[in-house]
DNA sequence: TCTAATTGTTAGTAGAGTTTACTAACTGAC
DNA sequence: GTCAGTTAGTAAACTCTACTAACAATTAGA
């Protein structure tokens, strides 16, 4: 009998993990997240401010807050100035100037992206490195070289690195595919985490941009953000999540056929693909030839009117039947501000069901240039601190 | 001092609870129907078998089943006869008959229908009201009239209601229009609870639809199931959930502009919607046409592929965008089934990137009877049990 | 100066899940 | 038949989380 107690017989259990059932660490977690997020969208506030706000006792947000000091998530301000009865409260807020996030941007044409922003999404530091015609492993090193010159210039901690990039990322991290960089499996994520020694979280990059105007731009919970680049592709937020698809490919709309008249040919086969009319170079393309017109001014208008038109073709089934409240356009402010928005936003009224007001709102992205960079430093602040 | 004790001086906290923290409680509730879910899809096990599919220790499993035991929700069924060393187990399941859910169908044709289902979707007991041009308040009392006699029907405790509706329904379980009935703002969950005392739950007829297909029928966590009757609806399944929409319209496909070579007129206003092509009545009136002409098979052939190609040109924009692994028709067989669905198949993967294996497939739905019911049923068992 | 109001903390408690250690009950080998 | 090994289920004690109760600190206003 007393050699049953020498045996380490305990019954062997909870192997893995992998049922997801809630333990009540898993709840404080939640909780913590809740006041790192109302902190940085509402800013900084006592104790029983967030008591109230979250309906949590203040006993509670007093332990959930010291836990953040410790942590180094959130910082006392000192005292409040209001002028009120009672104690005086003391401000907490998020640790603003001591985290830092690192995003970077590989959908840009010949040139690698990356920078250093603050939790508000600010860019402190910027690094940039060239691409020329360099494919395959090449990128991926220049890409790990540039994101450890990112993670030097950091002047406080690190909370993780946002990767946006061009190609199909599935929810590991790992690039399946991306034409541009003939990267076919290519697990960007474990790569970086492994260089920098950071969270890493990597996405596609019209995915970063929906997140970061879904984040700082006007926030509809069902809202779709096409971005116009080399090619074209969307990122979508449905009921405030991001789509992700089947495989992984949610938001691939360059190569949809738009109407039932034909069109261009596409390097992809098909004719009458959306980025035969909608991309950057194909638009420059038509606006080169209309230039060359007897009446320039006139048919460069009609070259943008009907890219706008026909990306609303591709896009009223989407609006209509996800009921999207925004479509964010990003990309050159010059190609596509005017006629091309115009268009975009006519024919998608004429083609949904009549409203008043109008079901969808239809803008351009703020600061195209940074979108990316931004979304993928909000993918970090998400996963990292729980912060909208 | 003393008159200090007399107040309720307590510092009144907690007056709403909005701010969605997580407490203790809210993880046992949750991991009490994760023992519910996994007992209704994998089937009567052991507690030790639960505790090896949670994760969680066998003494957590024995104290969350005694509790649904007591509630009535789970049931022991006796001794495994399995051959092993060992304690023999003792099998527990949720409780098939013990427990009842009603579900309504308000979107047939001039009747409304009900059943008491068991927690397997089978259909114990029907009732019906057939419908002759009532509208507004008259239909609403026939629903509360039918829901109390299906209520009267049910042979064991009823977790609740579940009703699918034409029109768009809130989240609240208000009917905000339904042109049909010519209801506006009509609170059909709040009544029907009233009136039966029993949790309610009111969606929009397609989205049920898709709520049963995603439940019973194949189960891709991104679908679409297309409703074809009197008009045309859908539901949307986007990463698992529901996709409700910016003013839960989400699936109202019925008036998109399909295609760029105008169409029909449509008693909305526009032409070319896909419901002047792809609804039984349309569909009815144009095989009639077809039946008259001098080749009769063949006319009504080009009719449902020419039908088919319609929803597929509405649907691969949507398919495209969100990257759906399927597509499920549900309406009359006669009319869907060959042609038709042959039509929306090809066309859809002629409209989208060329994949292989085929990113989408395309399919009926089994027993579009009934799949309303089941729905509604569907969305009862995920609230009241937090059964898949 | 006294009262009321407000913030934040300490002390103690209830609930949820865990670890540890047990009993019950069975298989299979000797 | 007996005993080792295995599996199921339970009881007791401990940890973690959030709660209630009570209090000290601090200020505005009568």
């Amino acid at each position: 009998m007393e050699a049953l107690r020498d045996r380490p017989h305990t019954d062997r259990q909870r192997p893995d993990r992998t049922g997801a059932a809630t333990l009540p660490s898993d709840g404080r977690a939640h909780n913590l997240s809740l006041v790192r997020q109302t902190l940085h969208s509402a800013g900084a506030m006592s104790r029983a401010d967030l008591s109230r706000t979250l309906g949590l006792t203040r006993v509670t947000v007093s332990d959930l807050v010291s836990d953040l000091l410790e942590r180094g998530h959130v910082v006392e301000l000192g005292h409040s100035d209001e002028v009120r009865p009672g104690k005086p409260a003391i401000l907490v807020d998020i640790n603003r100037r001591g985290l830092q996030v690192i995003g970077m941007d590989l959908a840009e044409n010949s040139v690698l992206r990356a920078a250093v922003l603050d939790l508000d999404g600010n860019i402190l530091e910027r690094v940039e490195r060239s691409l020329s015609e360099e494919t395959g492993p090449n990128v991926v090193h220049q890409v790990l070289e540039l994101a450890s010159e990112a993670v030097g210039r950091a002047t406080a901690t690190l909370l993780g690195i946002g990767v946006g990039t061009p190609g199909i990322v599935n929810a590991d991290g790992v690039v399946t595919t991306a034409p541009n960089f003939e990267w076919k499996d290519v697990a960007l994520r474990d790569l970086l985490q492994e260089r920098a020694g950071l969270p890493t979280l990597v996405s596609n990059d019209a995915d970063a941009a929906a997140h970061a105007d879904h984040t700082f731009g006007g926030g509809s919970d069902d809202m779709v953000l096409v971005k116009i680049g080399r090619g074209v592709g969307s990122g979508l937020i449905v009921g405030g999540r991001r789509a992700r698809g089947a495989h992984s490919a949610a938001g691939e709309i360059g190569h949809v056929t738009v109407g039932t008249d034909g069109g261009s040919l596409c390097k992809c086969g098909k004719t009458g693909c959306l980025e035969t009319w909608m991309s950057v170079p194909s638009l420059e393309r038509a606006l080169a030839e209309a230039a060359a017109s007897s009446k320039p001014d006139a048919a460069a208008d009609v070259v943008l009117r009907e890219a706008g038109e026909r990306l609303a073709i591709a896009l009223a089934p989407v609006v209509g039947a996800l009921d999207l409240g925004e479509v964010v356009l990003s990309g050159p402010r010059e190609l596509l501000e005017g006629p091309l928005l115009n268009a975009v936003q006519q024919t998608l009224l004429e083609r949904l069901l009549h409203q008043d007001p109008s079901p969808v709102s239809v803008r351009l992205a703020a600061d195209a240039q940074d979108i990316v960079l931004r979304g993928a430093a909000v993918m970090v602040l998400w996963n990292q601190l729980g912060v909208a």
